[in-house]
DNA sequence: CTGAAAGCGCTTACAG
DNA sequence: CTGAAAGCGCTTACAG
């Protein structure tokens, strides 16, 4: 810059404004700094720019799985959204270990980022989440609701959802209905829910009982299981249950992977969808449509999730007393994953 | 930081020097220091140690299309390897624009990232990839060749992988074999291949061509199509192809959204894959094995090619002067997608 | 081993 | 409208 003023023989102070598009400065000055900024190639140093105004206009995002193309449209949606405010977006994977949660909010918070995005891996374990620095760094969460009440956070009615998944297996008939259930709180997967779920499984897990109950229908156990979030863990999850002595009709996919797992296990044991087991599946990937059958599925607003969580992230970076939350509706999409049972 | 310094009662230096972990500091210094900043809640500014270091230990990665899941998993993969060594990640998505993409270099470069990794979206407008600005900002282009010598990339060997995919067609006795080829270089569909399309789609139809002549079959343009890649645009050029008088009867989809337009098309208009239509398409994506009938896949290997990518620039990052490009093998993946064409 | 001082490249009152 | 000077929060010779 010191060079740009020089070859534009005025001041430092009056190239920056000049470059920086702020305070006062004659046409003719402008144009005289322009020029000598072409000439030089001169690039602006956002750094410094940065450190001086306070502001990175960077957001931070954490996300807990960057394979799951929920998340990925999300970041997609986040990246358009803030880049139309000037913002840019700075991503980070955790694989839903707690740890690299922690390690990824310090760093981000010592970049400086002015606001963070996270879909957190804990439902407890969130104090890393509150952020004492100095200036004060706004977070919003996405996808999860935690138990403290002091975090912002941008959902979906998952509850609704399960629920109107599960209705619709026993409006076509059925009364052995299983869950997959992703979660990250288990290393294969087990018979009963681990302790420390993440709010948006909880609501899955309940919204489908709460369903289920209110139908008067008994479940077994064996007919689900808590399952970490990989298609080969499913896969095999999946075969287990339909190797038992009364398996389920059907089965409620609470993601992408256990989706994935599911169908793979139901072709290798011989199973037909939606024949011989009906299947609805969390969140409308690119593939369920085409899918043969193709899969029913709960649609989750994922573009305006992830627009709606930088609009909220922005408004709290200006006022920093800022406070809202919001539970996006989701939608079941019937396609024809879903028929009477086996036998009927 | 001066907090810090007051309360261990040492000078901003030192406690700079114990805070870095550099230079010489007694151990009893540096716990008072230590132990001052955990107390005041002390974060280094990343910002102003960036400023005075000259490097701020991120990296820009400029992605032509954040929605393919190719690109997903090397971005994935990018994060992961990276992370190792310390860097960050400043994920940009341009959707094939090239406008977005000289924006995005331009953002980065005055974010002061340590190096760039480039899914290019034109072959020969590379001027503003041959980064100028002092000191020098190394460049890797990942996935895509440019016409320049100056830029070195990691890629695949698609021309080879291609002529793999058209070669197995022959041998379960296709003759009539089209092309559904994604390129951002049109807007919607078209029947010849548009001027300036980037590297790996040239590849990849000249592969294919190459194969085909060699087995000395004659090829009808209206078998193929050059498409907007997205899954509708796909649908709708494979839906024309299908239906002209004289229909091909395999089809080479060089992108998830070309494989699953194809797929949605074939079914819409009754053809049974792979009865009366065999496919193989570039990039096994996750639900490709559970696909009914599971599909023939190139598989190209994306998470090394991502790790390829910022090994490279991490070398060129340390050695101004470090040159090299590679390209990797692709795998042609035989499942059910391809059988013997109608009427043998 | 520690400290005083300069400087990274900007922005921002303040004075003129 | 423009300029001289201070300062953002660090690091880095240099001196002791």
């Amino acid at each position: 810059m010191i060079d740009v003023a020089q070859r534009a023989k005025v001041s430092r102070a009056t190239a920056a404004r000049a470059l920086g598009g702020y305070g006062l400065v004659t046409q003719a000055t402008r144009e005289r700094v322009m020029a000598a900024a072409a000439e030089l190639n001169y690039r602006v140093n956002e750094l410094a720019r940065s450190m001086r105004s306070g502001r990175s206009l960077t957001i931070g995002v954490v996300v807990a799985d960057i394979s799951n193309s929920f998340f990925t449209s999300a970041i997609r949606s986040i990246i358009e959204t803030a880049s139309k405010a000037g913002y840019q977006i700075l991503v980070l994977n955790t694989d839903d270990d707690l740890e690299r949660e922690r390690d990824a909010v310090r760093v981000l918070i010592e970049k400086r980022v002015d606001g963070l995005i996270v879909v957190p891996a804990s439902q407890n374990e969130t104090e890393h989440l509150i952020v004492q620095s100095e200036p004060e760094v706004p977070v919003v969460l996405l996808d999860r609701r935690v138990d403290s009440h002091e975090i912002d956070f941008v959902t979906t009615d998952d509850r609704a959802a399960a629920g109107a998944a599960v209705r619709h297996f026993a409006a076509a008939g059925h009364k052995r209905i299983g869950l997959l259930v992703a979660t990250a709180s288990v290393e294969k997967y087990s018979l009963t829910m681990p302790a420390h779920v993440v709010g948006t499984v909880l609501d899955r897990v309940e919204g489908a009982r709460a369903a289920l109950a209110g139908l008067g229908f008994v479940t077994k156990p064996e007919w689900s299981r808590y399952c970490h979030s990989s298609v080969e863990t499913a896969h095999e999850a999946m075969a287990e249950i339909l190797s038992g002595p009364e398996p389920p009709t059907a089965i409620l996919a609470t993601n992408e992977e256990m989706a994935l797992g599911a169908l793979g296990a139901a072709q290798e044991l011989g199973f037909q969808v939606p024949e011989d087991l009906s299947i609805i599946a969390f969140d409308d990937a690119p593939w369920a449509v085409v899918f043969r059958p193709p899969l029913s599925v709960v649609r989750r607003p994922v573009a305006k999730l992830g627009a709606t969580a930088v609009e909220l992230l922005l408004k709290k970076i200006e006022d920093g007393s800022y406070r809202d939350s919001q539970v996006l509706e989701a939608e079941l999409v019937v396609r024809r994953s879903v028929a009477a049972p086996p036998g009927r």
